[in-house]
DNA sequence: CAAACTATGGCAACCGGTTGTCATGGTTCG
DNA sequence: CGAACCATGACAACCGGTTGCCATAGTTTG
């Protein structure tokens, strides 16, 4: 137990503590852990025993500084307390340790200016990034992923790899249903300016609304968040609208609530749908008719990208787009348009 | 625009870059940086100059490995989708980034073995830690927080600085609560065994349970998900009580789900209260009675512990044990009990 | 048996900063 | 006017690894 060597003060092993408790060269010692092909299998064996029995682990910042690769990627979220990201934040952070990366998650606060920092932070912290929704313009972003190896999540750039969620083509779905129940007048509640998501959306939704000769209308922009689901409720009544189609489902659930409030029904006197399926949609009340995609498999789909990118051993052939299916979940929260 | 400066390649800027820029060594290009005292004025707005004009930002690897200093804090939580966490994780994010600091954040999967695996990893790579619902003994957790700093959060153990958040307290609340009500029969879902704070609300539970007189039973343990709900519903019903009070709100907002299939009333035949009151309490259904407390602030306040070790400037009293005030926030799960 | 090759390990530079130590030159003070 | 002192900047070692290059010795080949 009590080890007699020189070295090993209560300070974490070094790669020279094992070289002489070995009577080695550090170099032999990291060759010995990292290119073990490159050392004699038996200098080697000794050199893992006394390793593990110094309790050796890596310094990372050291291996960072002098080999470049720095075994972490970063994850840009908006938003953190937002729940579409829980699962996406696990899909990533899940990826990641199965490849042995650390993942260094931050919340970007939707401002484009932290987000272009953090960008530029992590260009030296980091092997590479993954932006979900990014706030920042094309020309931005591309010049972000032409500095160091990035995918972006939702967010479309021609030149840019990309995990995109397929919402519009939902979108339509949603619209057919709300279509089949009676509907005539409906209503888009928008998301941010700045979100592209929103943006698609809308386009694919007034298309959409064109062809089938229904009047869907754009309301907003409304924050991605519980309470403005309020301000959108209000909006919606007030349009005359008799179902609406929110950006997420925080904007609806927020509607929900105030709309109880004022003692509008739901689906009786209007219907809501929301978009992602997240964690509440299910239980509120009414349980929300909803757009859900495998959010958890995009945030995998992501990193593999990316690691794809950043070892381009075998393989080769690379994907930089991938769509991820998304189909419309119906529950309590649509039903026939009112007779009125 | 262009720079005509023989180094700048596209390759981020070093302080030797702008030491040659300006002529002088990278040493005092460093302290003009770090140390602005430590040089003259002129020298060092010519450096700071050049610094602006290079795009200079430190390889925060390099001065972590150089410095002993990594500027970034590990931030352990069991379940990153768990709701609760995430307003902690806000909190300690805003407070971090407002010293300076990084947060790492990493999922731990509710297993003691990664939680100590990466304790041992972030040993290096960060300057201190915070573990939130720690699954390690409390030998192991004094033993990380001897290597060093390390705060906790609803995790007592004497000699480790901690922030707790008095849900014992509020669970005896939520028992009079009950008691007023009527209810005579009640049941305590209780949530992992590794989980302190389920002991310690169990333990104050069942005191004040004898103290007023009433019978209090414990089921479980129920892992701290939603999915568990279920079996938490089903047991309470086959044991007869009239009221719970579960060990969380996942678990409560699970049993609204499948009382509801088994066409229960809520609160009609059965009464539940949570606790943590997180995103979704107040808009299922009925509303969730449940005990809230600031999370957030709990994070800020853990940050706060943690900074102040590491930076033991002035102040000295930096306290080592803080407890959060709890509250119950009654809403429609909670009503009389049935007369039966 | 010499030449050529391979496996193995050491040396030393390097990644990009930090920091202790020292030399220089200008000030201040007795 | 010389001694003591201070401000300032350079030098170099160091943090803990990685990696190119070289020397050595053993093996294979002609």
């Amino acid at each position: 137990m009590a080890t007699t060597q020189p070295a090993a003060a209560d300070r974490p092993a070094t790669i020279h503590d094992i070289a002489a408790l070995c009577g080695v060269a550090a170099s032999t010692v990291s060759r010995a852990l990292s290119t073990p092909d490159r050392v004699n299998i038996r200098t080697r064996q000794r050199i893992q025993a006394a390793a593990a029995q110094l309790h050796y682990i890596p310094n990372s910042q050291a291996k960072a500084l002098s080999s470049g690769r720095t075994g972490a990627v970063g994850v840009l979220v908006p938003d953190i307390t937002n729940p579409f990201y829980f699962d996406l934040i696990r899909g990533t952070q899940l990826q990641l340790k199965a490849a042995g990366y650390t993942q260094l998650l931050v919340d970007t606060e939707e401002s484009d200016e932290v987000e272009a920092s953090t960008v530029e932070q992590l260009r030296k912290s980091a092997d590479g990034i993954i932006v979900a929704a990014s706030r920042l313009s094309d020309d931005a972003l591309l010049a972000a992923a032409a500095k160091m190896p990035l995918v972006t999540i939702n967010r479309d750039v021609p030149g840019v790899p990309a995990v995109l969620i397929d919402t519009p083509s939902a979108t339509s779905q949603a619209l057919d249903h709300l279509i089949s129940l009676g509907h005539t007048r409906i209503a888009y509640m928008a998301g941010p300016l700045t979100s592209q998501s929103s943006t698609r959306r809308w386009t694919t939704l007034s298309g959409a609304a064109e062809e089938r000769g229904v009047e869907v209308r754009r309301l907003g922009p409304f924050a991605p968040k519980k309470q403005s689901g309020a301000a959108a409720a209000d909006a919606a009544v007030h349009s005359g609208v008799t179902a609406c189609i929110a950006f997420n489902d925080l904007i609806a659930i927020g509607m929900l609530q105030r709309l109880r409030e004022r003692g509008i029904r739901v689906p009786e006197d209007m219907s809501i749908v929301g978009c992602d399926d997240i964690f509440g949609a299910d239980f509120c009340n009414p349980p929300l008719t909803t757009m859900a995609s495998p959010i958890e498999q995009a945030g995998r789909v992501a990193v593999s990208m990316l690691l794809a990118r950043l070892n381009p051993l075998a393989g080769g052939g690379a994907r930089n787009r991938s769509v991820m299916p998304t189909h419309l979940t119906v529950r309590g929260s649509t039903g026939p348009a009112p007779l009125v």
